[in-house]
DNA sequence: CGGTATCCTGTCGGATACTG
DNA sequence: CAGTATCCGACAGGATACCG
């Protein structure tokens, strides 16, 4: 399909990190990210405690921390209504709608190769003299 | 193409944590594990001190950790070549290979829209009132 | 409601030194 | 060469309390 070539070997190799996805896996993949960006995706825009009650375990502290790193990176939108009770909205943007086919991918990969991790967990454990 | 309908809203919502590629991220985006695959993928089988060098500023000890948690997980394979001095190979298994097209798709969505979240950060970081 | 402030602990990872 | 052992500092993230 697309982009098969840039997974290829080629006599470049970055001095600073030899991986050209660092960059993305830093501003998608750190952590609660994912969770946070599924959940908006999949239940639309939403207020905090929304969020803070679908992300389970999650903190107060940590779920701003990191809305306010996606709110800045573009992914997420913050609405501010200036009402009593205040209402905060979150919403997915475009640029965070266009990571889908990534997590799709993502979730295909699960379901295919998973079990695969965990077989070759329990044989590297239950193997003796580690 | 394929899974886009595992990325949409529906009535689950798992109660621990409402994100299915959780797992995922764990075993594939844990830190180093992109430079790691990437460089074991790019430049085929490679012994300890290529990787160390390939990877610039990883620490011996911190190679050492993911990658036997990457050989745990089933996607790196280690030969241990008993001679004097030692001789280690590491090479990507198939189901590390496997994980190609996603790479490749997140190497896509960083020159698609890696500028775009440059904007974005610089317009939030301009933004006096915050 | 939607946060912030403060304190505190656990863990990750760096530095250094050493070994089969 | 390919690690391991040990010590240590930084900081992410939890718990708790409080505020507009």
């Amino acid at each position: 399909m697309t982009g098969d070539m840039t997974w290829t070997a080629s006599g470049s190799a970055d001095p600073e990190n030899a991986c050209p996805i660092a960059p993305v896996v830093d501003i998608v993949f750190s952590r609660w990210t994912t969770p946070i960006l599924w959940t908006l995706n999949a239940h639309g825009r939403q207020r905090f405690v929304e969020l803070e009650r679908r992300i389970a375990r999650i903190t107060p502290k940590v779920l701003t921390q990191r809305l306010r790193q996606l709110e800045r990176d573009g992914l997420v939108s913050r609405t501010y209504h200036p009402e009593v009770p205040p209402r905060v909205e979150y919403e997915i943007t475009g640029l965070g709608r266009s990571l889908a086919p990534l997590f799709a991918g993502l979730t295909e990969w699960a379901s295919a190769h998973l079990d695969e991790v965990e077989r070759a967990r329990h044989d590297y454990d239950g193997t003796p003299g580690r």
